[in-house]
DNA sequence: ATGAAAGCGCTAACAT
DNA sequence: ATGTTAGCGCTTTCAT
C-alpha cells in the first residue's frame, strides 16, 4: 500500500537513484527535478523506508533503552533526559521494560540489535558475560553498572551509602539494617559493600536483610523483619522500598523516626511527599541519561564505511571505553532522627556531626 | 563484524537458503544438516538480522507504543499489560514518549512505522486527520480516543465524569469547577461534555478552568483560580492534577474536603496515599493495554502475502474496525464531603444518595 | 545532473 | 532435502 521509491521514480519520470538523492543528498540534484520529485512524492504520500535504508547505510538513527521496571519512578527522568538528548542529535529512543527479568533483558537487546544503532542498558540484571556477549551484537552503554571493557555511567551509590551510614551513626545509631536490593544488581552490591565498610568504621552493626523485590510491596513486607532484628535505623536499596517500609512500620505501630530511622536511595519525587518526608541519597538520573546518550553517539559524525565495519572509537583506532561516575548527595529530611545512644531532641540533633538534621517533629 | 547468513553457509558447506530454512522452517531441513548448521552458526555467533528478514516477510514481530508522558503514573500499568500480552504472542513492544507534543507524536509514528507491525497510539494529541494519515503508514490502534474508521479502545470517562458530578451534587455541591485537561485530548473533551450535561441535569453550575498541563504542577497552579471562582467542589482531568490541586489548596490554607471537595480521574496508585485520600474515577488501564494488543494482533496468523498487501481484516475482506469501550468506576475516598447546602457531619454524609462516603475526618 | 548496476541480509517461489 | 533465482526498498559506486 505505501508508495515505494520506484513508484515515485515512475510517476516523476526519473530513475530511482535520482529519487534517492532527492531525499538523502538533495544538493546533488537539479533544483527543478528535485521539486518535481518532491511534489510527486508528496502526492503519493511517499516516505523513505528507514529499515531498508538502514540495511545499506548501517545507521538507523534509533537508540534502544532497556530498563528494569518502567513503573519505578526512578526511571522516567532518566528516560526523558535520554530522549531529549537523543532528539537533539536527530535520534529516536525506543524504550523497553524487562520486568526485572534477566532473560527478557537479553531477548530485548537481541530483538533491538539490528533496529537501533546502540542500546542503553539501564540497571541490567544479567551476568557480565552475557552483557559482553550482547555487546558484540550491538554497541552498548551500561548504566548503573560497571562492566570492564564497556562504556558505562554509574552514580556513586557507594559514596551515598557511606554518607547515609555516617549520618545515621552520627545520630547515635549502632544497630543498623540494610534492606538489600535484587540479585544481579550491581548497585545493590555496591551499596552493600560500602555500607558494610562504613558501618565497621563507625563502630556500628550492619544487618543485611533481603533480597526483596525493589518495590513498595517489597519494602512493606520487610517491616516485620526489621522489627525482629531490633535495629534502630534502616538503609533501603531504593526509595520505593523505603517508602513501603515506612508504610509497613506505620501499620505495625512503629513510629518513624522516633523509634526507627529510615533512609532511602534515589530521591524520587514521591519521597518529598511521604510522612515523614524521606531522608534519601539523591542520584543524578537525568544527567546519567544525557551522559549515556553522549557516550553512545559520540562518533555519529563518522558514518560506518561500506564494509560494514564500525567506525573506530578514537582517532588512533583504539577503543576508548570511558566510565563516567556521577556524584550523589545525601538529602536529609524527616525520616531520620537521633538513635538510642543520644538524648532525643531537636537541639542536640541540630548539632550532630553529619550536618543539619531536618526538624523531625514538624509536620 | 557480526556474521551473516552467507558466512554460516560458507562455513558449513551448504547454500544460504538452507541456513535460512534452518532458522525459519527447521522441519524442512535434514536433522543432520540442521545440527551442523546450528553448530557453525553458534560458533560464529550468528543471529538472523531481523530487519532484513522483515524487509521481505513484512513482519517485524515488534509493536510500537506511543504515550504522551512516561512519567505519568497512569501509563506504566497500561504499558506493562501491553508488554505481557504482546510477549505471549511472541511480539516485543517498543515504547516512546512524546512529552505531550503532537509534533513529536507524528514524528515517532513515522519513525517507528517500518520497524514495527503496528502501533498503539495512547492518548494522542494530534488531530484526527493526522492520525488517519499516519494510519496509512502503519496499522494503528488508538487508545483513549475515538477516531472513525480506526480500531480504538477507550475507557468510559464520560460515564466516570457523570458519576463524579452526581456524587458531588448528591453531597449538596452546586458550584463545581472542572479542571480541564490538555488541548487535543479526546478524553478531556469527553469529560467536559459529560460533566456539563450532568451538572445541568443536577441543577449545578459548572465552571471550566484551564487548560493546564496535566501534571501535579498544573494542578497546583490552578489552586488560586479555584479559590477565586468560589466553587465548593472540583473535578480534575486526572489524578495528577487533582493531587497537585490538593497540595495547592493546602498551601493556601484551604481544607479538603471541609471547604472544597476534590475528585480525580484514573485512580493511579498514588491517589490512595494522599491526605486526604483521593476520591477518583478508576480507569481500567491494564485491560485497555491488553485489549489494544489483541486488536492489533488479531490477524497475526494470516501472514501478509508476497504482494505486500495486508491480510484482509475479516473473512469477507471488509475492514472491521471495532471500538471497545471499557467501564470506569467511581471510587469514593476522603477528598469529597458534604457541600454548603447540606448540614456537615459524617452522619448525614454517610446516608447521602450516591453511596457510602468514606469518613473524611479520619487520618 | 542523471542513469545503470550492484548489493545490504534475508526469504520464498521454483527447480532438482 | 537442497540449490537456484529473484527480489524486499533502498543507497552508492561508477559511467555517461
Amino acid at each position: 500500500m505505501p508508495a515505494t521509491i520506484r513508484d515515485v521514480a515512475r510517476a516523476s519520470g526519473v530513475h530511482i537513484s535520482t529519487v534517492s538523492r532527492t531525499f538523502s543528498a538533495p544538493h546533488l540534484v537539479n533544483p527543478e527535478t528535485r521539486s518535481r520529485v518532491l511534489a510527486t512524492a508528496e502526492s503519493l504520500g511517499y516516505r523513505p523506508n528507514r529499515a531498508a535504508r538502514a540495511l545499506i547505510t548501517g545507521r538507523t538513527h534509533n537508540v534502544g533503552l532497556i530498563v528494569a521496571d518502567i513503573a519505578n519512578p526512578f526511571f522516567p527522568p532518566l528516560i526523558k533526559a535520554a530522549e531529549s538528548q537523543a532528539r537533539q542529535r536527530d535520534y529516536h529512543v525506543f524504550v523497553a521494560d524487562t520486568n526485572e527479568d534477566a532473560t527478557a533483558e537479553e531477548e530485548l537487546v537481541l530483538a533491538m540489535a539490528k533496529q537501533v544503532d546502540g542500546v542503553l542498558l539501564c540497571s541490567p540484571r544479567m551476568s557480565n558475560s552475557l552483557i559482553e556477549q550482547c555487546s558484540r551484537e550491538v554497541p552498548l552503554v551500561v548504566i548503573n553498572r560497571l562492566v570492564t571493557g564497556l562504556p558505562s555511567v554509574v552514580m556513586d551509590v557507594g559514596q551515598g551509602a557511606r554518607d547515609a551510614i555516617e549520618h545515621l551513626a552520627g545520630l547515635g545509631h549502632r544497630q543498623i539494617a540494610l534492606l538489600g536490593g535484587p540479585r544481579g544488581s550491581w548497585t545493590s552490591r555496591e551499596i552493600r559493600r560500602a555500607a558494610l565498610l562504613a558501618a565497621r568504621a563507625a563502630g556500628a552493626d550492619l544487618t543485611v536483610l533481603g533480597p526483596n523485590p525493589p518495590t513498595e510491596d517489597g519494602g512493606a513486607a520487610a517491616a516485620d523483619q526489621v522489627r525482629r532484628v531490633g535495629c534502630t535505623a534502616v538503609l533501603a536499596y531504593n526509595d520505593l522500598m523505603a517508602i513501603g517500609l515506612l508504610e509497613g512500620l506505620d501499620s505495625l505501630g512503629i513510629r518513624v523516626p522516633e523509634e526507627i530511622s529510615v533512609v532511602g536511595i534515589d530521591d524520587i519525587s514521591l519521597s518529598r511527599r511521604t510522612r515523614p518526608k524521606l531522608t534519601t541519597v539523591a542520584t543524578p538520573t537525568a544527567a546519567a541519561g544525557r551522559a549515556a546518550i553522549d557516550m553512545l553517539l559520540q562518533h555519529d559524525n563518522t558514518a560506518p564505511s561500506r564494509t560494514g565495519r564500525a567506525a573506530p572509537t578514537a582517532v588512533d583506532g583504539r577503543r576508548t571505553t570511558a566510565q563516567v561516575t556521577l556524584q550523589t548527595e545525601l538529602v536529609i529530611r524527616d525520616s531520620t532522627g537521633p538513635g538510642p545512644h543520644l538524648p532525643a531532641g531537636p537541639t542536640y540533633a541540630a548539632t550532630a556531626a553529619s550536618g543539619p538534621v531536618a526538624s523531625y517533629v514538624k509536620e
